[in-house]
DNA sequence: AAGTAAATCGAAATCGATTTCGAAATAATA
DNA sequence: TATTATTTCGAAATCGATTTCGATTTACTT
């Protein structure tokens, strides 16, 4: 391994100067800058992160946070699409990313002590669940934090508006003519109940109303459980004209079990699903569903995260983001 | 943020026997260790890593090289699977997972410049392709590596065995009756044209040949590209009456294509997929496609590594999967 | 030529750990 | 009790950088 004391030994000047050429500081003649960073090419010299990190303080590394209820980690795809995003602007202001587990090794470790020991500057967390107590002595530390579909006083967050959304779809099943629609959500976590509520009160700005009896658990980004649970609805006496899903993926399986049923989309019944991954406009049929922008979600994640760290005067904010809906081939009028 | 020193000055010991205490040294007395270990826990001590690394010469950490004709990434389905099944291995061993990007900031670094900075103590690539002079540099390099989809005598690869996988393809469509056979491939890469030699020799095999006329070229998860190519192919005097495409999700593209110009599948065409990713088989009509046991291959990826890692005369070695065929809903007997 | 200002360089301290080797304290043995 | 062996501890060097501040050299003025 080069370093700065290998150089300065081959051209003859101390480390400080090494250093201080390679950093662009202007006390030092421009031939012997020329000389350093020529043989420090030559040599292949790279600087050591963890050296630098030590004496500066910061170590140009951000840690992702992801934990969803199945456990689908990174083949979650709005979150991967989120976290793409996320690491393209993040590495362009020059942090690398790295994965925060709760274990290293075989001894389990806080969250918050995985991020202390690897020194991160800042976390990026999408969860389905914020409610354990690792995530909470998170999110009460004061390290620079910034939560995906999250709203909470103590960090910042970017978010998709969730009265919006619900109202999208609801407004739109309306404008079709369903009365009678069934909603599949995910746990029960807080997006879930902020979205029921969104729900509930675009019903009643329809003059409807949205009870719990229309309301079913089901789970996020998971087609079996949406299979199984939209199955179970199908055997009731009487089956709604119109299933909201919690999102893309649990709206496939409900669209599967349906056409197990016998059913044909949107024919028989009208399916509408969320987030606007990229694979629901790539099957058949399209999925009608709400966008949330996930390229700019992340970006902007980015963005506001580099600027908590950097700007020690920046404050918390919550980004809410406008969905839009796409209109897609598994919505029908109800004649 | 609270150090040895901290710790050494709160209980009266020096930072010596503090790092001695907390790293399980033998020459520290029972009662010191334990008064030493409880008010490190009392004052919410974490090792920090850059010290530790920088002394001993290892960061536990594990760079990431994912880079794809699409750029599309961590959303690539198949590489997303194969990583988080690395990843939970890897941290299993101790080990966090990093990107690693070619660029910090403004300026530009080359992979390995990136390595060496951030002292990964390995890493892992997919890539689509291999020839680059960057990729290159990396696999002249001693850095422990372990390459996926990939077989090349200076690393250590994780690969999946073509010529089985194509020939489970080509001889289930054979036994279907198919001979107007098509191969929609991706770009000429290794392992397409690792692919290509498979599927001649398979088609030798049943006395058939594979002629240049029967390929064409596509991309790897590319649904768009996908959906042109067929376009394209359809529009020809005489159609096939089977294809197979480079992936799942190319396939994807080549049956809504298909669907779009009024053909339905199976019956009217047969069309088989590659990889076996999760989706494929949530789709309708379910893709037949040869399945890359992802999780396995990100394990066993990560094992190897650690082993290159951590022993140093663990040698080279390819380790070549055996694919198995998913039979979906997307072939028919040429009847 | 002398004095001042500016440019150029390097010694040493520092970041937070680990590890060697010697010193001091305690225990064991003669 | 004196001697030896064993525990227990800590001073100091080290990893590879950065940064302060003083020293030296060079350039500029009069």
């Amino acid at each position: 391994m080069v370093t700065i004391y290998d150089i300065a030994k081959a051209c003859g000047f101390s480390p400080t100067t090494v250093s201080k050429a390679l950093n662009g500081y202007s006390d030092v003649k421009e031939k012997t800058r020329r000389l350093i960073k020529q043989t420090a090419d030559e040599m292949g010299y790279y600087p050591n992160s963890q050296a630098k990190a030590l004496i500066k303080r910061k170590a140009w590394n951000i840690g992702v946070l992801f934990q969803d209820g199945e456990n689908i980690g990174i083949t979650h795809p709005l979150f991967a699409e989120i976290l793409e995003s996320f690491k393209k602007v993040a590495e362009s202001h020059g942090y690398d990313v790295t994965f925060i587990s709760n274990k290293i090794g075989d001894t389990r470790l806080s969250y918050l002590g995985h991020c202390k020991y690897r020194q991160v500057d800042g976390l990026v967390i999408a969860c389905t669940d914020f409610y354990s107590d690792e995530i909470n002595e998170l999110l009460d530390s004061d390290l620079p934090i910034i939560a995906i579909d999250y709203s909470d006083e103590r960090v910042s967050c970017v978010t998709t508006d969730s009265m919006a959304g619900m109202t999208l779809l609801y407004d739109h099943l309306y404008d079709l003519g369903h009365r009678d629609i069934v909603y599949l959500h995910g746990e029960l976590t807080y997006i879930t109940l902020d979205r029921i509520k969104a729900l509930k009160k675009a019903a009643e700005k329809r003059g409807e109303s949205f009870n719990d009896e229309q309301l079913i658990e089901a789970k996020y980004y998971s087609v079996k459980t949406g299979y199984s649970v939209m199955k179970e609805l199908l055997q009731r006496d009487e089956r709604p004209t119109a299933v909201m899903v919690c999102d893309d993926f649990t709206a496939l399986g409900a669209i599967n079990a349906s056409i197990d049923s016998g059913l044909s989309i949107p024919e028989d019944i009208s399916i509408v699903g969320y987030d606007g991954i990229q694979i629901s406009q790539l099957l058949r049929p399209r999925v009608t569903t709400v966008k949330q922008d996930a390229e700019k979600m992340g970006a902007l994640a980015a963005e506001k995260l580099v600027r908590l760290i950097e700007q020690k005067d920046e404050e918390r904010e919550t980004l809410v983001m406008l969905p839009s809906i796409i209109i897609g081939d598994s919505c029908k009028n109800k004649e």
